[in-house]
DNA sequence: TTTGAAATCGGTTGACG
DNA sequence: CGTCAACCGATTTCAAA
């Protein structure tokens, strides 16, 4: 099976300008990461050993970076995903309080922000019962955090990745 | 190849729990779909038939909702990531802002939410630029849409999924 | 870049413990 | 749930166009 490189065996990402042909690949694996070379073939119209060698191009190039199977939380109970704005007291180190945020499994993003926060999360719990333990037990208890805004999400109506 | 069954395909999901075997095979399908079941038997210990069978017990439940490969935006010129908060009037009827930003191709999560905003996206652009056609030409041109607020990730240090 | 062929390996099924 | 065996299809490589 066609297995894309991991992080360290991929080489420095080489400049690449993609046609039709890799979008159609492209398109088709964004869609199912499982689709066989030889079927993606058949669907564009060139044999799976091309399809084959411009997939470990496309890989070569750092476009693809990756392969995922995706989970529904749903299923396990989560069902409440959110939005959370930290607010950090101007003598807290950032990167300290990154890293203890990427200890609390429920945060799933974490960036930082322009504007009104100092960083900005996406987190995944169960209920709101479990949010608000997250906010009280966790977010709020790291030092250096002053308070939080949430932002539940009622209902997430797009989830896609760029266009191609 | 194994291959996981389209929404079309799919039926009701059923109840499941899912015990440490099935785990490991999440674990190495979420890191890479398209690892081999073979290799999953392997690692875990048991035959290649039996993964298959417990992978299509995972795929029925819906725990495992998709596979897809992930574009890496960067090496497309998109470098700016962003949250946008959307006030609508209240005259509006979002379902008719969530149509036409739905046909936005930057927006990439649109969120109904709870607080300050109406709706909450996530979108990319090339560059700050972008960014500022997009807000001003793009989505305060919808009608109901008074104001935008904007948070640009200035760095992403946690992407994940939910912890299995 | 693409192809076809050859060799190897993976996916799938069914019968059975 | 699990195995094994058998069949079929997919991946990978390579020489050649």
């Amino acid at each position: 099976m066609f297995q894309f490189a991991t992080k360290t065996m991929r080489q420095k990402n080489k400049p690449i300008t993609i046609d039709g042909i890799d979008k159609k690949i492209l398109r088709k694996l964004m869609a199912d990461a499982r689709t066989p070379i030889l079927e993606i073939g058949r669907h564009v119209g060139i044999s799976g050993a091309a399809i084959h060698q411009r997939l470990k191009k496309l890989e070569k190039s750092g476009l693809i970076s990756a392969s995922r199977c995706i989970i529904n939380p749903r299923i396990l109970g989560y069902t409440t995903l959110a939005f959370v704005g930290i607010h950090l007291d101007k003598s807290m180190r950032s990167p300290e309080a990154v890293k203890l945020l990427k200890r609390i499994p429920e945060i799933i993003e974490c960036h930082y922000t322009t504007g009104n926060f100092s960083i900005f999360t996406k987190v995944l719990c169960k209920n709101n019962e479990h949010l608000m333990h997250l906010l009280n037990d966790s977010i709020l208890s790291i030092s250096g955090v002053t308070s939080t805004e949430t932002f539940i999400s009622l209902d997430q109506q797009i989830d896609r990745q760029i266009k191609i």
